[in-house]
DNA sequence: TGTTAATGCGTTATTATGACATTAAGTAAT
DNA sequence: ATTACTTAATGTCATAATAACGCATTAACA
């Protein structure tokens, strides 16, 4: 079990890694997503909770499933043996991971890192060249995910703050999608949606025109995920 | 590893199951999904069609990974144990399972049975109510995953014959979606959607005017499906 | 000649899309 | 008090897509 946290904070999109020198010492450090082997007594969904839970302190999230990798040398590479011999019983079992993937709003855990394990950092995704194992396949395959899904389904409530103005929302796109989207379109689109509620409130303290904040219509927002809306893009 | 085989039969969506009583004596007869364990030395996708090959007969098929099931119960079932005891070295062992789903001709395969497996057989869609193990729910997943699919890929190259009518094509969305579909607006659709070619070929022997026959064209329906066409719905 | 289903064309009302430029509302500096 | 600066907010138009229909035409067979 393997999971993708993907982050969001304001502006790019981050991927929540672990460092397993940290974990276990005589093991070069090295960042990877947090993972780990599922117990006996507990379905995917719980092995994934708990894990992210263990690794990183994080929990209560939402988690999806995006997939199961299982190449026969997913976990062949020779850089890769030290830190297996440390942890498993098998060193060189065939391991079959099932990915999990989601999103989380970073402000609320970068603020108070006690809630975070200490070997846990956010990487910015761009950044992100090299993992251990098969972890940049399984990376690259939750975006994909991530993107086709945002096509097809309302995006955010797990990743922008609960107030938040249409701007945050629209970069919060771009982020994703990786490119510039039309200002008055994305607004015309989004709103007529119907799944925000514009809030009284207004920005306060910045040195231009404060923006409205909105939060998710929570109702509406879950009848889109669970319907989709096909047709949907920019 | 489990398969989910859909075909068509120009009316309604069949699915692929095989008789547990013929693989093995001693045993209840009941039908199931195709499915086996996955060897040390194959990946996924490997497994996916060794299985099938071995269960069915079917070879050079197209697979593709729809989800895993891990639920610690999936194989706690009381009925099921007879045949756990006698094909699994560790009858109770955890077994967590990856879904494959498929769709071929119909036509391909019930008409020269030598190439089957005796034990395999199509059932309509709809008359399945209840399948051993966790069968149920994964055949439940694969149709969601069948629809949503549907509605951002073209489909109907695997499931249709080489050259088939519009009507054809028509009544297959119709089984997936479970609804109808004005015919018209279908084909302005499918037409404009610019995947098919026309063939000079018409219908013959029925009593009515003939329908043309149409091909996919390879290399459009290739590109739709990787792109994915995100405007589609009926 | 009648029956049947396939085909093709069209209408209408509604909704979605992409492209595009200006005004509004606050702070900060003078 | 005025001005500058910065980001928020908004409206319009032409085009395309859609759903829901109507209906006349066609080619085969019986």
């Amino acid at each position: 079990m393997d999971c993708v946290i993907f982050g969001f904070n304001g502006d790019q999109i981050h991927v929540l890694l672990i460092d397993r020198e940290n974990q276990l010492k005589n093991v070069i450090s090295e960042f990877a997503l947090p993972g780990n082997l599922i117990r006996d007594d507990e379905n995917l969904d719980m092995a994934a909770e708990r894990v992210l839970k263990e690794l990183t302190g994080l929990s209560n999230i939402y988690l999806e499933q995006f997939g199961a990798f299982g190449d026969p040398d997913r976990i062949k590479k020779k850089e890769d043996q030290p830190w297996l011999k440390a942890v498993r019983s098998i060193p060189n079992a065939r391991v079959v991971t099932v990915g999990y993937y989601s999103l989380i709003r970073m402000s609320d855990y970068e603020l108070n890192p006690s809630s975070f394990a200490k070997n846990a950092k956010w990487m910015p995704l761009n950044s992100i060249k090299k993992l251990p194992f098969d972890h940049l396949k399984i990376l690259n395959n939750s975006i994909e995910y991530l993107r086709s899904n945002t096509k097809i389904k309302p995006i955010g409530y797990n990743l922008l703050p609960e107030k938040f103005t249409l701007n945050q929302m629209q970069k919060l796109y771009e982020a994703i999608f990786d490119k510039k989207i039309d200002n008055r379109n994305f607004r015309r689109k989004i709103i007529n949606l119907n799944i925000l509620d514009k809030l009284g409130e207004k920005q306060s303290g910045v040195a231009h025109k404060p923006a409205n904040y909105y939060k998710f219509n929570k109702e509406r927002y879950e009848t889109y995920l669970e319907r989709g809306f096909f047709k949907f893009e920019f």
